[in-house]
DNA sequence: TATGAATGAGTGTTCATTCAT
DNA sequence: AATGAATGAACACTCATTCAT
């Protein structure tokens, strides 16, 4: 009996893992406004009235796919280990990582787009996220700080803005993919131009900041 | 009678570009799958009826919005004059147009958003907007060639990168400004922060490209 | 000027005729509810008000079609001059004609069927019509009569059924032709398969009639 | 708990029936295209959403609606056990209970004159009704073939086309009521002149068929 | 915990008809 | 006589959510 209990445990816990892999694919691929609780539910192979025992609402459902998308990013972010890095080079992983998260994990840039053009009103309830990020920020502040040390990068960078390009240039290539290869006539996925893309913006990133 | 047969041509003209105007608002306001074709009627004071007459269907209505919007974009980008400029002059003024047109054009974004999130289904229709957009690329090619016979850019940089990155820094920064200002806690569109980006976004650019 | 007068009365009258023209195949085709007055303007090259300039409504020009199509295969009927020729060539005759007048103005099936799926509404109203069918019954018994006379055919056959049944054996065929095809796997609208049931069908009413 | 899970299978199974009784009425009394969903659904006593949910499009109702009718007057046909009757009799009965069928069940008439407006559209997609009716010909052939061996028929009668021929002449009287009472001014539905057509079709049949 | 049936308020779209000229 | 713009009511269909078990 004790066993059968565990294994309900384990299994709500499943179907609610699955109902948020299900949910974030559905959002991803048709934001939130287009996403169907239906879709969802078959995708997760559980029942509809399931999500609305976990998450309540569509929209609720939605701001807890939001959080464990940042959670997850600035978790991966964390253990980059810059800090025992040469400034420089701390700079080139950071900006390689953030390149290649994106290009793994393209459901975050559908979700944080779905998010803005909602005004950021789920983000907004949430709090877990906000202290996750403040680390980003002194993060960057520090390799900058250090690569001042070194001499190798010009003092008075505001590591904000110089994160906010960081990801801008990285995003922006690739949520505008599929406008950008029709109006520029060129596939902007194909490995070549995905590895020119970003030996440009790590070349971007170090011009702005070196000495 | 002359009056009466302008006044009756205007009005279908009229209706049609009230209609254009109504569904850019509720298309960057919601998206294409959150905008109401009620909606727009309303806000266009127009019947229902008449965006089906002029636009066939909603999907139809928003390629026609989407087209006009780089239609537009590209045709302010042209009126630039950046050849007669100095080569330094003329990319910090393209890359301070593309900011300002951006700030003040904010629909343009979302619109790009949400075609993005379409895949470009309705611009890949369209083969007006392809045309426009080449000039572009070889316009900042100009630029940089021009810089580098002044001996100010150094040779080498590709221009539809370059291209892309313009865009980029300014894009990003506004399409992100709810997720950005609530997770990084700063107010993104107080003039200060928006003077400062824009400074910061002509650095960029201009340290990429100087010898 | 009276000749522009002229040309203007010629105008409506054709305007009118070709409204109906292109009412009678719409209706047609797609039932009284089905049919789309749009349809019909563009089909008649008219302009959609002139529709109900000339018809009033779209039921009233339903009725005007039907009408004309009754008042049509009645005088068809007429000109047969079956008074002439020996009964049983007479009762030949009309079944041939039945059956051929179906086979080439399928546009009768198909109004008489919607006019019957709306209960006979529209018929009701038209006085002309009725009038005009009277004769039709007649005609059948003079030939019942005649044939009785000359000892080809057995008496006592009432004419009204007798006529039912030339039209239900062609009309039947030819209406349900579609369903037939596939049901029965055969193609009812062969030329061998259309001669085939017009001699069976000239075969059924004679022996039904024969001494 | 068993009743419970009865019923609860049943309420499923009787929304489905309850749809599929409204939507006969519906699509009987105004056709494929002048039937309406929502009539359908209070017909039922049942949500519109249901309709969708069982059976998808109002097109695929009526298909369902359509296989059922004709299912259910193909089975009615196989139980006249016409086999082990005496040939005349066996045809007196087909007609006899063709015509009493096409009377009680005037739904059949009107769905088959809607899918034949549709050009047999939704049959086509059924396997299910073609092979139903191989019998019904072979059927009229077995009893054609049993008569000319009791020396009753003749021989050298297409068991198809006075099959065709069976169906017509009750079909025709029937769909076209409406116009018919109209044009020969006479009351096609009295119990009179409805046992007089019966009497006329057996009469009409079995003249055909007799040496 | 889990499920399938059910619902009401929309959602894009269509249509016969009328208005203004 | 003729036209094209405009309309409101309706239509098929959809969706997030709740009920009953």
């Amino acid at each position: 009996m004790a066993v059968a209990g565990k294994t309900k445990q384990r299994d709500a816990e499943a179907t609610r893992a699955r109902i948020l892999a299900a949910a974030k694919k559905e959002f991803a691929k048709n934001g939130l406004g287009g996403a169907r609780v239906d879709e969802i539910a078959e995708r997760a192979k559980a029942n509809k009235r399931m999500i609305y025992h976990y998450f309540g609402s569509k929209e609720e459902l939605f701001q807890t796919v939001l959080e464990a998308a940042y959670i997850d990013i600035r978790t991966a972010e964390r253990k980059l280990d810059l800090e025992h890095l040469p400034a420089r080079e701390a700079l080139e992983k950071l900006v390689r990582f953030t390149w290649t998260y994106y290009l793994k994990n393209p459901e975050f840039i559908t979700l944080v787009n779905s998010e803005n053009l909602h005004r950021g009103r789920h983000l907004k309830k949430s709090d877990v996220v906000t202290s996750f990020s403040r680390n980003l920020v002194s993060m960057v502040g520090d390799i900058l700080e250090r690569g001042a040390d070194e001499g190798v990068f010009r003092r008075g960078v505001d590591p904000t803005q110089l994160n906010i390009t960081i990801a801008a240039i990285g995003y922006y290539y690739l949520t505008n993919r599929y406008t950008g290869s029709i109006l520029f006539e060129r596939d902007y996925m194909s490995s070549e131009a995905l590895d020119e893309r970003l030996q440009f913006n790590i070349d971007t990133v170090l011009r702005l900041v070196s000495v």
